[in-house]
DNA sequence: GCCGTTTTCGGCCCGACTGTTTTCAGTCG
């Protein structure tokens, strides 16, 4: 059982209860376990095993119990009873937009529905308005809310979310003269891998024309809701986008407030409880005697005593303790990064040339690039063979004989091929100054085979990076069954690197595992694996997931010089030597 | 049900918006 599988259950059963309008407070506490449990990075098993489930937060002993059943029996007797008395259909019913438990308990009680078309045939025949408590706008609003969940789009990347909302920002601030201040926020400024929506944040001394001069945008299709300064509305695209705009002397309050994570919030509020005061949106408010206005997002932390804390780390993932005993780490930044390591050109399935992409890099003030074409298996990429490798590297010597302050590195990006053998033999990837290996083909293979495909690649000494390890598509496949954790184990033992891939669809490795590889040691290589010059741009989205995982620089494979990076491959055991590592 | 540099018991973030209810409940983030 999945740590997944173990958060799902938890969650169905915060769900259960709060239809039953158990303590609202219980019924918390299993979402956030069953948050905890999925943001956790290791399989919860090792916890169990060494019977230590009570130190993940949020955890205590009924918690614990319950996990220990469904670990060791499968089931969950307590969950089963619930099921008996909530139907799996009532619990659908919780994701029509606008209806909460009351109102899914209400439909269920009184009408008997128990699936959303039920629910949705029930309100076309005009059934819900009566209901006590729902009167026609309700009836109307349920309906919309169950075309809305038909035509629901997944939640979207977030290099397709970023240019949208910048460009709204541009048209706001360029179309009305009050716009004091404009800035993304919510998941997005977080640089979390998807977002639900938009969510922007304005100042103004005068909200009501901002939001008028918001609705009326080109892109707006339709406003879903207006009050004094909120607005929400979707885009022709399908996209939505929530506006709120309050006044520039609690700039500071409000972007905290509307950043979130709503995790981190209700922490940093609980905190402020701590000192006496009631944190909103709008500032502090000290009992009895007046307000504390934030101007500037830094005064909000330092009122409570914290140093500022990056937007990414803002999950409630321990950044608050950290903050607390001076342990918040330094980020990696853009200007860390020395170059990239993952890079295409039209030798294999890359649209550009050779020298396209060396000025490319050079354009960003990049000291080196690597190129990775792909290598011989994979046909349908146009695979290089170890002769069109060499013919490669001539050209590469050619280009670099131009350069006195820029490096292009020959590497390859090595199929790991189905049985788990790689595309070159040792001799040919000696020759390289870089290897980034990577699965692509046989995807559905059953846990145990394709981790075995990975850990072979691991133990090679010259592979110095494992590429996308998951093998997701945002919205599009599902994570390979490959376990993760055994792979960031042994990258740990090897010295080898794994990747975090900036492909806006892939930002993989995610977050929680590049947290976990960090933890263990592990380097990572942030790279863009670019197939065209312009691909070279995603690489801050790649950053920020490396940020979310609380990766300093001196973490970042790619945030050493070159020289540096020869010397750590000729430190890793095996490469430097020309030797195979034992136990192969 | 969880949790503790004010607590092992008594707390548990805070406000906007909507609809229907004449003073507030439900939902959302």
């Amino acid at each position: 059982m999945t740590n997944r599988e173990i958060a799902d259950i938890l969650q169905r059963i915060g769900d259960m209860l709060d239809i039953l309008g158990e303590n609202r407070f219980k019924v918390l506490a299993y979402r956030r376990a069953a948050e905890n449990i999925s943001h956790l990075g290791q399989d919860v098993r090792t916890y169990w095993r060494a019977g230590t489930l009570q130190e993940i937060s949020g955890i205590g002993p009924a918690i614990a119990d319950k996990i220990d059943e469904l670990l060791t029996t499968g089931h969950l007797e307590f969950y089963e009873r619930l099921q008996d008395q909530v139907p799996t259909g009532v619990v659908s019913l919780l994701e029509i937009p606008d209806v909460g438990p009351r109102t899914a308990k209400l439909l269920w009680d009184q009408l008997g529905l128990q699936s959303v078309a039920e629910v949705e045939a029930a309100a076309r025949s005009g059934k819900l308005q009566t209901l006590p408590g729902l009167g026609a706008k309700s009836e109307t609003k349920i309906l919309a809310g169950i075309e809305a969940l038909h035509r629901r789009s997944d939640r979207i990347p977030l290099g397709t979310a970023w240019p949208v909302a910048t460009a709204l920002l541009e048209e706001l601030k360029a179309t009305c003269a009050d716009v004091l201040q404009a800035t993304v926020a919510g998941s997005l400024r977080r640089m979390r891998a998807t977002i639900g929506d938009i969510d922007l944040l304005a100042s103004s001394e005068v909200p009501a024309p901002v939001m008028r001069a918001f609705a009326a945008l080109p892109p707006v299709a339709e406003v879903l809701l207006s009050g004094q300064t909120k607005t929400s509305v979707r885009l022709h695209n399908g996209l939505q986008v929530d506006l709120r705009v309050l006044e520039p002397d609690r700039w500071g309050a409000a972007l905290q407030y509307f950043t979130g994570s709503q995790a981190h919030n209700v922490h940093v509020r609980e905190l402020a409880q701590k000192q006496g005061l009631s944190l909103s949106e709008y500032g502090f408010k000290q009992q009895g005697n007046g307000e504390i206005l934030c101007p500037e997002e830094a005064e909000v932390y330092e009122t409570l005593g914290l140093p500022w804390i990056p937007p990414e780390l803002r999950e409630d993932r321990g950044e608050l303790e950290a903050a607390q005993t001076g342990e918040l780490p330094r980020l990696v930044e853009w200007d860390d990064i020395q170059g990239d390591l993952h890079a295409h050109t039209d030798w294999s399935d890359g649209a550009g040339t050779l020298e396209e992409m060396a000025q490319a890099a050079r354009a960003k003030g990049y000291h080196y690039l690597v190129i990775s074409d792909h290598t011989q298996s994979l046909g349908v990429a146009n695979g290089l063979t170890p002769e069109r490798l060499r013919a490669q590297r001539a050209e590469i010597e050619a280009l670099n004989a131009q350069y006195d302050d820029f490096t292009l590195l020959q590497g390859c990006e090595l199929e790991i091929k189905a049985d788990g053998s790689l595309d070159f033999p040792d001799q040919v990837l000696a020759e390289l100054d870089f290897v980034v290996a990577s699965v692509h083909t046989s995807l559905r293979q059953d846990r145990e085979q394709i981790t075995e495909r990975v850990m072979n690649a691991l133990r090679n000494p010259y592979v110095d990076v494992i590429g996308h390890p998951s093998g997701r598509l945002l919205g599009q496949r599902e994570e390979s069954a490959v376990d993760l954790d055994a792979v960031i184990r042994a990258a740990a033992e090897t010295g080898t690197a794994l990747e975090v891939n900036s492909i806006p669809t892939r930002l993989d490795l995610d977050d929680v595992h590049a947290r976990r590889a960090l933890e263990l040691g592990v380097r990572l290589a942030i790279n863009s694996d670019a197939h065209h010059a312009g691909g070279l741009d995603s690489l801050p989205y790649g950053l920020a997931t490396a940020r979310r995982g609380w990766a300093t620089a001196g973490d970042v494979l790619n945030a050493l010089t070159l020289e540096e990076i020869r010397a750590w491959r000729k430190a890793r055991p095996g490469v430097g030597q020309g030797t195979h590592k034992s136990g192969r």
